[in-house]
DNA sequence: GATGAATGAGCGTTCATTCAT
DNA sequence: AATGAATGAACGCTCATTCAT
């Protein structure tokens, strides 16, 4: 008896919307309206499914940190260094993969945590965590190596920092960032960092 | 004869009124009565001297601009490494100088040049400004230590890329970036990666 | 055959819900979904059994009516004097039966009948059966001591009244009626309009 | 310079087109766009002076208490009884009055008492404030008659629940009070009961 | 009978912008 | 220059009602 639910599927729809509006032109102007109908939905069925557009986000935060994740877990069980690549690539190829506006829907969730309370929490939560893995990295090349780890936090945040910062700039501008190096450059970049690293005793 | 003129004050004033509101909720949420507030003038005012809040913005992009060009200034004439190391403080310490929403407002306008054409253009172009101004810092450290250039661009666009991130995460996050390391990390990678660049024959 | 229907005991559950929710919000906040929750359905079940929310009111009006008339019937076959003090009662002792509901209802639904040509008009006929009952009790103690019966209907009008105001003060201020005095009190100006009023010749 | 305010004349303005469409619709059904219809103003300008809909209802209710104030203040100054008389016609007048509104969006404040906290205290203030001043009229009746005084409050609190009973048959009956008793009825009754408290020793 | 998805009109409110003073 | 009223087009959200299952 009764309908079967569809909620599952009408909430993923919905958040992808979101997703792709916010790629778009930000959380702000992506109106309910806008978001209903890049999923094909009517307003007020947004509604149904979510108590608020708030709660869209939080799913979508969800969502994108999950996507991360997936994709960090590929670099798993590898050397340090290729670990660390890996980890570098997981978020440098985020928009190589299926949704193009994952890459810009981020960078937009970025500006919204500086403004609301409860987005920066799960933002800096994400980043914290993706942080803390490559810091992981950073650690076992640095042991490996005999290096010290004392900078492994301050090496693994100015990692991310600027993968971050490829991120924006991918998408905020044109031209800055010469094609296809952004990945190979930051992995330059970490080498030469941990080469610098001193021996230890 | 009338009163005279006024207007280059008042326009400063809400531009600084628009830096102080948007770094703290965003150039959507900076209401014109909120940026008028910041000011201390009405919300009428505000359109008598500015024909719309996007021209506000115009202007606040043009004042982070000339400031950043301020603090680059201020590393001509040293040594090549020495002159990478002040472009790079030049970003970084940007938050320690006059004003505190210098960095938020610049973080937003990141975001709002993601949606918006023209704004985009006019933040892209400073970004380029700014890269290509790291891009010769760089490539003067190279050329003085007998290395390829050939990746200069690539790297220059890492460091301003790694630059933004700080920032970005400076504001959005709390914790991520151990406090005081940013300068200092990002200098270990640059050199790092210029230290990995070959030798010419 | 099918399964037998449980349509009545539906429709009773529905309108003791609205009862109940209107109790608390009034008819406008008291919404289909609000309805159902207290009725322990879905909302979608309402609709399967009355056509509209305004269906579900008639039936309300109709159900308090019919409670009202159940107390006042006990007043019937009593000295006259008694007879008015029990129409009296069977009024102001609504909220002390079963459902708390019944009177903070009842005031609501004074005030969509201000609006509701429809509800004023079944209110009104219920005011109107009070009214009238109260004038036959205010009619026969008077013809029982020999006064006129000129103002029996103005009297009964003004108890009527009384009784609404006693109802709605209840509901809506705490405080401004002694606690418990209410049907004495009426009784007591009740029978003292009474003793005023005139011997017939 | 500047142009001059008009927010007294409109607020004001608001506040009688609340009461209007208050008086046919109720509160809830009051809509910005109707109350500013009622007010000859655009909807926009009626959240330029007031932050919300609440809030002009708080403005109506202190309106209405005045109003009732005023009338109240013409009975001072007279002997026991015809004061008592004075207070009943200060609010059985109301529809008489100026504004044929009055009556019916107070009766409508009433339900919305029942509902809204912050309402229902300052309807029961006003309720309370004008039992007080019945029982202080009611008092000095029983006083300069040598009777006791220790029912004063309850034969207060009753002529303040028929006032109010009246005021809500009129708006939501026809027929049920005939015309031109409610006032002359109720002193009837209110004589009636003072003429029951029995002799001081 | 019953469920829950779906619709669409309407609500209070916000806000950039215009304009009278 | 400056003020503050005024406008009108959104926006997020609610909800009675309808309908597919």
């Amino acid at each position: 008896m009764g309908r079967p639910t569809n909620t599952d599927e009408r909430r993923e729809q919905i958040v992808l919307g979101l997703q792709q509006v916010m790629a778009e032109r930000g959380y702000e102007k992506a109106t309910i309206a806008a978001i209903a109908e890049a999923a094909g939905l009517t307003a007020g069925l947004v509604h149904y499914h979510f108590g608020s557009k708030h709660e869209i986000l939080l799913c979508l935060i969800e969502r994108l940190a999950e996507s991360w994740r997936a994709r960090a877990a590929a670099a798993e069980g590898r050397s340090p260094r290729e670990r660390l690549a890996g980890l570098i690539d997981a978020w440098l190829a985020l928009g190589e993969g299926a949704s193009p506006g994952a890459v810009a829907s981020w960078v937009a969730l970025g500006a919204e945590a500086v403004q609301q309370p409860e987005i920066r929490q799960l933002y800096a939560a994400v980043a914290s965590e993706a942080t803390e893995s490559l810091e992981s990295a950073v650690s076992a090349v640095l042991r490996a190596e005999g290096r010290t780890t004392r900078h492994g936090r301050a090496i693994a945040a100015g990692l991310m920092a600027a993968v971050q910062g490829y991120l924006q700039l991918g998408v905020a501008t044109s031209g800055v960032v010469p094609r296809g190096t952004a990945a190979a450059t930051l992995k330059t970049m970490a080498f030469g960092a941990l080469d610098a690293q001193g021996r230890r005793a």
